[in-house]
DNA sequence: CCACTTTTGTCGAGAGTCAATAGAAGTATG
DNA sequence: CATACTTCTATTGACTCTCGACAAAAGTGG
C-alpha cells in the first residue's frame, strides 16, 4: 500500500516506521532503532518475525558498521537479564546547514537529530555558492575541531535554502533571492570536499519536516507556516511532503487577499499576502502610525510590550493569513497548523486573527478537528529537519545496505 | 493509496538486483503485465533481473491463478521464437459503481479497466444505503447475465459516492448529500454478496485517478476539477491522491472568491465559489437576464448555440473559479489542471476565464509549464477510476501474494 | 541439410533462513 | 547455599529458495 520510493523522499512519522514482515536485511532492522530506544534480542525478533539467528547476522553487520552497540543491561523479569541494543548516537555526525537570507547558520546533530555543536554567521546571499559554501564548510571544520571529531564523521548533509529545489539532484531552480545559485549543484560540491550523501531543500519544507517530528499526534497531514521577511509555507500530505511539480508547492505569500487591493508586491502582481502581512509590511504599517518599528524583532517586542497598534497589527495580519489558510484547509483539510518564522513569537495575538478567519470560513467537517498552534522549534527548526532529513537518507535501508554490502566486500 | 507508476519503478531493475536480493514474489511479477503489453519470458526475466528459472515458478503461480496466459507467438528473431505472455483481461471482472445525487451508474470491466457492460438507473439517495446498493447489485446482476458471466468472476468492486468517505474502512463520513449514509460500511455490505475487495471513495477522486491514468504524461501533480450541480476537485500530489485528514480534501467549491460578497451559499457562509459559478447559478444568472436556463444542460447548449450571454456567464464562472484555482496551483504546484463535470462541456470559453486568471496569478515558476484543459472522459469519468482503483488493489503484490499463498495452502 | 541463434525446460550447487538444542546468566525457594 | 526454574544467547544441521549451467527445442540463413 505503501509507496517504497516516496519514503525515500520523506521522513515517515515513528508509528509508520514498520517492518515488512519476513523478508528484512540490515537495513530494515535498523530502522527499529530509530526511534532511539533500545532492545533485547527476543524484543526484536518479536517485532521483525525474524528467527532469532538470522537477526543475529543483521545485528552483526550493524555493529560492525559500528551503528549500533550494547547499552545497559536491563533488568530481569524473572531470569537471565537481557542485553540491551541500542543505536549509538555518536556514532556519525550530521551536518546540518540553515541558509537564510542574511544568515548561515550551521550545526552538528548526533544520530538522533539533535544539533549539538553551534555556529553562525552573516552572509551576503549574492556573493555566490562558492563563496557561501567554503563558509560553510569553515564553520563546519569549526565545529568538528570543538567536538574533536573528523570530517570522515559526517555521514550526511543536510541543507536548507530560500528558494525552490529540484529535490532529486539537489538544485536550487530559478530561486528569486539566490542571484547566481540557480541550477547550482550543491551535492557536487560537498562531494569534492566530503564523502557524505548530501541532501538539499527548501528551508520551510525543512522546518516542516523538523517540527512534525516533534509531536506524537496525527501528522500525516498538516500545514507549516512560516512568517517573517516573506511568508511560505511547508505541506505535508499524506504523510508525504509535497514539493509540486517544480518544487515549489507550499508559496502562499502571493495568493490574493481582500485588503490587498491596490497595494503591490515585489513580485510583480497586486494584493499579494506577503505585501500586506509580512513582518516589513506590519512594521510599516506602524510607522505609518508614528511608531519606531523597523524589524520583524521589533514588531514582536512591541507586541509584547502591550503596544495596542501593534497587537492590532499582528491580529489583523493574522486575519489575512487566516483568509489563505481558510482556502488551504478546504483544498487540503489538514489535521493541524503550525506557525513559526519570527513574527510567531507575536503568539496568541497572532493566532487569534489566523483562528477568527478559519474557523469562520471553514466547512464544520474540515475545522472540528483542526488544531492551530505556534512552532515549537525556533532558530534551529530548518537545522533540526535538515539534520532530520539527512539522517533518513542516509540511515534508510537502502542506503544500509548499500554499506552492508560494500562491507561484505572489503573482507 | 495508490501509486500506479511506482510500483512498477518499485521491481528492481537489473542493477538493483542484487542489493534487494530476490525479493520480488509473483505479485511484484504481475505489475510487469499490468500495462497489457505481452512479454517473453526472457524479456521479464531481463526487466526484473531474475534468473529464468526463478521467474518460472512466479509465472506458473500466476498461470495457476487464470491471471495470464500465452497469447500469440511473436516473431524470430533469429532463433527460436519467443512465447509471449499477457495478462489475460478477461480473466476476471471489476464491478464499478457511480452513485450520483441522482442517478446510480453501474459497469463491468475488464482487467484493463475498460467498461465493457454498462448501465443505468435514476434513484433517490435519501432511500438509504440498504434500497440502493441492493438497486446496483440488481443492475450488476443484469449485467453479468448479459455478459454471461458470474458474481464469482468479479475480482473487486470500485464504489463512487458523492461525499467525503473514510478510505480505509470503505465509509461515507458526515455526507451532506447522503442522509442515512453516514458511517454506513459498504464494504461489509458487499461481503455479504460477493467475495470481492471492496474499494469505496468520494466520485471526484475517482475521477481525477480516472483522468490521471489516460495520459502519458507528468501526471504526479494535479488537480481535477468537477464542475457541475456542486463544484468539487481531485488532488494528485507527489504521485498520491490526497485525501486529507477526514477525507474532505479538495473542497474548493466553498472557498471564498471576490464576487461573491453578499451572496449566501446553502452551506452558511457568504461567497462560497459553488454559490456564485455552479451551473445551477449560471442558469439563474441567466434566467435574471430573461434567458430560459434550468438545468447545466441548458446552459451547455446555450454556450453551444452561440449566446452571447451564456458565453459571458461561463466565462465569469471561469474567472471566479480561476481565482480559487489560482490560490491552489500556489499552493500546490501541479503540472496540470483538467476540469470536467457537465459544464465543462461549454470547453474553450470555461477555460478562457480560468486561463485568464490563474496565469495572471500565478507565479511565473508555478505556470509556466502548467497545462490547463478539460477533461478526456465524460460521464464514465467516475466509472474509470472505480476500475482502475479497485483493480490496482485487488491485482497489488500484496493481494496476489496473499492469493498465491492461498493456492499453495490448497494443493 | 547443416551451422548458428534464440528461447525453453531441468537440475544440482550454494546461499540464506529457520527451528531445535545446548549453554549461560540470572531469580526464587527451601 | 544448593536446587529448580526462567529468560536470554550461541551454535548447528536441515530445509527452502534462487541462481547459473546445461541440454533440448524451434526457428533462420546459406
Amino acid at each position: 500500500m505503501l509507496c517504497f520510493t516516496d519514503v525515500m523522499t520523506n521522513i515517515p512519522s515513528p508509528q509508520n516506521a514498520q517492518v515488512s514482515r519476513g523478508v528484512s536485511g540490515a537495513g530494515e532492522v535498523l530502522q527499529l532503532f530509530l526511534d532511539g530506544n533500545a532492545h533485547s534480542r527476543t524484543d526484536l525478533a518479536a517485532l521483525t518475525g525474524m528467527a532469532r539467528s538470522t537477526l543475529q547476522e543483521r545485528l552483526d553487520t550493524l555493529t560492525q558498521l559500528g551503528l549500533i552497540g550494547l547499552v545497559q543491561e536491563g533488568a530481569s523479569t524473572g531470569g537471565r537479564p537481557p542485553q540491551r541494543i541500542a543505536l549509538l548516537p555518536e556514532a556519525r555526525l550530521i551536518l546540518a546547514i540553515d541558509l537564510g537570507a542574511s544568515h548561515l547558520r550551521v550545526a552538528l546533530s548526533n544520530l538522533a537529530s539533535v544539533p549539538q555543536f553551534q555556529a553562525q554567521s552573516p552572509i551576503v546571499l549574492s556573493d555566490g555558492p562558492e563563496v557561501i559554501l567554503q563558509a560553510a564548510l569553515k564553520l563546519a571544520d569549526d565545529l568538528l575541531s570543538k567536538a574533536k571529531r573528523q570530517r570522515d564523521d559526517i555521514i550526511a548533509v543536510g541543507m536548507g535554502v530560500p528558494g525552490p529545489v529540484i529535490f532529486d539532484t539537489g538544485q536550487p531552480a530559478n530561486p528569486p533571492i539566490m542571484p547566481g545559485w540557480d541550477r547550482f549543484n550543491i551535492p557536487e560540491w560537498f562531494h569534492q570536499h566530503l564523502d557524505a550523501l548530501v541532501i538539499v531543500d527548501n528551508d520551510v519544507n525543512l522546518m516542516a519536516l523538523g517540527e512534525r517530528n516533534q509531536n506524537d499526534e496525527d501528522n500525516d497531514n498538516f500545514l507549516f507556516v512560516k512568517i517573517a521577511t516573506g511568508i511560505g509555507s511547508g505541506i505535508i500530505s499524506g504523510g508525504l511532503l509535497q514539493r509540486g511539480a517544480q518544487g515549489t508547492a507550499g508559496d502562499i505569500g502571493h495568493v490574493r487577499i481582500r485588503r490587498g487591493d491596490g497595494i503591490f508586491c515585489h513580485c510583480g502582481n497586486e494584493g499579494c499576502l506577503e505585501a500586506v502581512a509580512s513582518g516589513p509590511k506590519i512594521a510599516q504599517a506602524l510607522r505609518d502610525q508614528d511608531i519606531e518599528a523597523h524589524s520583524n524583532t521589533d514588531v514582536v517586542d512591541l507586541v509584547a510590550a502591550g503596544n495596542i497598534q501593534a497587537i492590532h497589527a499582528v491580529r489583523q495580519a493574522g486575519r489575512d493569513l487566516g483568509e489563505v489558510l481558510a482556502a488551504s484547509v478546504s483544498l487540503l483539510n489538514p489535521s493541524q497548523i503550525v506557525i513559526g518564522g519570527r513574527i510567531s513569537a507575536a503568539g496568541e495575538h497572532l493566532l487569534a486573527g489566523i483562528r477568527e478567519v478559519v474557523y469562520q470560513r471553514g466547512a464544520p467537517l474540515s475545522t472540528q478537528h483542526l488544531q492551530i498552534r505556534t512552532s515549537r522549534s525556533w532558530e534551529d527548526g530548518a537545522l533540526r529537519g535538515a539534520s532530520m532529513i539527512a539522517l533518513h537518507h542516509a540511515l534508510s535501508p537502502q542506503a544500509i545496505e548499500a554499506k552492508a554490502t560494500e562491507l561484505l566486500a572489503a573482507n
